[in-house]
Formats: C-alpha cells, sequence, structure tokens
DNA sequence: AATCGATGAAATTTCGAAACTGATATTAAA
DNA sequence: TTTAATATCAGTTTCGAAATTTCATCGATT
C-alpha cells in the first residue's frame, strides 16, 4: 500500500468516508482492535483518527469505552434540515448581494456541468455515481461561495456533509428517483435573475423536499 | 494533579485554555516533547489532545511537521465578527419567534447575574474576572439557547469561543473599559419588548463595538 | 560566488507491549 | 430465587522505543 500521505491521514479519510456513505451503520461500536486489522496499521493512527471524527462530530468518543459511529434519528433530520435552510439562504443572499459577475458565472457553469451528468450509474436500479456527487456538492458549495465567509462557507460544508449521511442511509432502503435537475435549475435561474428571494425559496423547497424523501424511505432510520 | 479523567482529556482542556486565553501565542510552535515535558505524560495522550483541537480549528496540523496555535489576523478577525452578527441575529431572530415565557426568563436571569460581577478583579487594572467570564458566555448562549437548533446553537458557541480569544490576546496590549453592561441590557431589553430588529441591531452594535476596541488595541495583533 | 547534493541531527510518526478500567460470569449468602 | 461480592476477561488507555521524515549544515562542483 502506497504511503504518499501519513497513516493517521488515510484511516481518517476511509473512515470518515465509511461513516458518510453508510458503511457503517449509526451506533456501531469501533473497537480499536478491529479496525487496526481492518487497515493493516498499528493502534496508534486509527486512534488518532477517531479522535479527530469524534471532534467533528461523526463519531462518538465514549470515555474509557471507546468509540461508536454518531446516531442518527428522525427529529435530528428535520433539526438538521431545518438549521440547513436557516444558515445556507443566509449564505446564499449574502453571496448574491456582492453581485459578481465571476461568481454567478461559476454557479451557472457548476449547474452546466451537473446537468451533463446522472445520479445513478445504472439506468435499472440506483447505483452511486461519485462524479455526480463531486458535481453536485461543487453546485452547492458554489451557491455559498460568495458570501465572503469562510466560516459561513465551512458551516455549510458540515452541514451538507451531514445531509449526505442521511441521504445515503435511505437510498439503502429505497430510492426515489425526482427531476432534481429541474429543482437546482429553478435555484440558479433565480440566481441569474437577480431575485434573492425567489434563489431562496428555491433552495428551501429543493432542501424541504429532499428531507421528506428521507423522511418517507424507512422509519426509524434504524439508528439509535 | 488529580486524573479523575483520562490523560488525553486533561491534556485537551488545558492545552484548549492556553490557546484561548493567548497563554500559547499565535503560531508558536506545539513540538510534541517539549509539552509532553510541561504536562508529565507521554507522547500518546498530547498527541491525541491536539489532534482534536486541530479538527476544533484552534490548533493546525503540518503534515509531518507538527503542531502549532493557529494564526490570528485582522482581516481574520473582521471576518469572524461579520460572520457571528449574521449568524447569532439570525439564532437570536429564531429564538424569539418561539415566544417562551421561560426562556425570555431565562435571559433575564442570565443578564441580573451578569449585572452582579465586575468585568475585572482589580479596579486599578485589567485582571479576569473567571466568573464574569462565565456569566458572560451564559448570557449570550441563553439569547441563542432556544432558536431550536443545536446546530446554530454550536456555531454560535465556536464563534463565541473563537471571538474570546481576540479578546484575550488584545486585552494583553490594551484594557479599555467600557459600559458594557448597558450594550447587554440594551438587547434584553428589546428581547422582553418583543422588537426582534431592536434586538438584532443592538447586538449587532454590540459587536461591532467589541471588534472596533480590539482593531484599536494593537496593530497586527502579533500572530501571523 | 552560487547552486546542488550529501551527511547528520532533531522531530514526528508508528509500533508493540504493559497498565489500567469497565463489563461479564461465577460463586456464595440471604 | 434474588442479591451481593469476587474473579476473570475483553478492550481502552498509556508508555517507551524504533522507524521514518524533515530541516540544517557542510562540502563539492559549475
Amino acid at each position: 500500500m502506497e504511503t504518499s500521505t501519513t497513516l493517521i491521514a488515510s484511516a481518517y479519510e476511509r473512515l470518515r468516508a465509511d461513516v458518510l456513505s453508510g458503511r457503517l451503520a449509526p451506533g456501531q461500536k469501533l473497537g480499536i482492535e478491529s479496525l487496526r486489522g481492518q487497515y493493516d496499521t498499528g493502534a496508534t493512527p486509527v486512534r488518532e483518527a477517531l479522535n479527530r471524527l469524534a471532534a467533528e462530530g461523526w463519531v462518538l468518543h465514549l470515555e474509557q469505552r471507546g468509540f461508536a459511529v454518531a446516531p442518527v434519528s428522525e427529529d435530528a433530520l428535520r433539526e438538521l434540515a431545518q438549521t440547513r435552510i436557516w444558515v445556507e439562504t443566509l449564505a446564499l443572499r449574502k453571496s448574491m448581494e456582492l453581485k459578481q459577475p465571476a461568481w454567478e458565472e461559476s454557479v451557472v457553469v457548476a449547474l452546466h456541468r451537473l446537468s451533463k451528468t446522472t445520479r445513478s450509474l445504472s439506468s435499472t436500479r440506483y447505483n452511486e455515481n461519485p462524479e455526480w456527487e463531486k458535481l453536485h456538492r461543487a453546485l452547492h458549495m458554489a451557491l455559498v461561495g460568495n458570501c465572503g465567509s469562510r466560516w459561513l462557507i465551512g458551516f455549510c460544508e458540515q452541514l451538507y456533509d451531514q445531509a449526505y449521511r442521511y441521504r445515503q442511509l435511505a437510498v439503502k432502503r429505497a430510492y426515489k428517483s425526482r427531476n432534481e435537475l429541474a429543482e437546482h435549475r429553478a435555484v440558479v435561474d433565480a440566481v441569474v435573475a437577480a431575485d434573492p428571494d425567489g434563489a431562496c425559496a428555491a433552495l428551501e423547497a429543493h432542501y424541504t423536499r429532499t428531507t421528506r424523501i428521507i423522511l418517507e424511505s424507512g422509519k426509524g432510520l434504524g439508528g439509535g
């Protein structure tokens, strides 16, 4: 195995990806020994990676009783979705206020790129397309990227990634196809039309719809 | 030293307090060996504490080149202050919308308690009063505590603690006395009067004043 | 004189094992 | 049968040292 970076960095990235993708189930115990064996490293790198993930809220650190994947719940999802609407519409408003052509163009380009990829690699059943996920995140981050506050952008990233995890957990139970491109286009169109209220309303509608679909996909979310 | 908790927890708390208080200067290198000796523990607890602090943004983790206290700058302070105004006025508005008497009372009580302590333990020169700091934080958190989103509250806490660090760094250079109680009372009065715009304006004025004082206290902030 | 490369020292990263803590199973007593 | 105390066990936490990387110094070459 190549070690272009440190072992702790690769353990961190791998663990984080496993939590976000849902491969590690919410509430699942994360024993050091087990992980050490799986990732073929010592206990120290695993342990340090877990500490970083704990500080970021992806895993829980139960003092002297090890680590566990952070739980999920319907209430937590609702709270997350509400927060996302509040914070991201705030960031979008601030981004639009500055009226910078370069930013507007970056949003248009992000939508264009997203429109040229399919969400699922398979047409018969859902099969995650990493390229679509990457471009989707890029579009959402582009929308808030001109707000002028790296703090606010960071918060949006956190919220996006948390929501992504819920999406992944839901998709494992039931994938419901919908016209997401139209929803994204509605936001971008309002941005181009210099209509802040319209853009925020479209973004809110997009998140509300996403949240409802996730909540409908499965009761209890199987978490803790 | 007592070890009621784990060594990593105490190392974490101590390091965090040292960064926030300014005892550890921005940009300062944090050598493992040096800290290991100071805290009288092995390298592992120190290292894990630093990882958590790095994830929270208090220290930088320079891959394979150790850790360093996060730098500060005037621009970063301005960005922080602006973000704080945006996010905390948002949280305050949402807190007020629910119109819960219990919450309103908690805010009034928090102000009352703060009003009965002095900011400085000494009347001739500035000498931090930990009790005042605790109650001050409690008041600000009470103001946003009814917004209904633990995420938003968490963001406010992060921003508050970051701003606290800047205040501490500034106070080391020059302490300018002012009537802070009146500023806080203006916010709480508007809350009680059910005047969201007034409350947010008062809060914004409070932060703007604080930021200006910090910026005036010393050029460059001595960081990096 | 300046650049490049090699050598050595200092520091970080990583490992393997020891020490400690909390949980479980077993036994004895009520 | 239930409760309480004890012993055992698995797993976390911590340590000390080895392996690896970076940084600085010095010398040789252009």
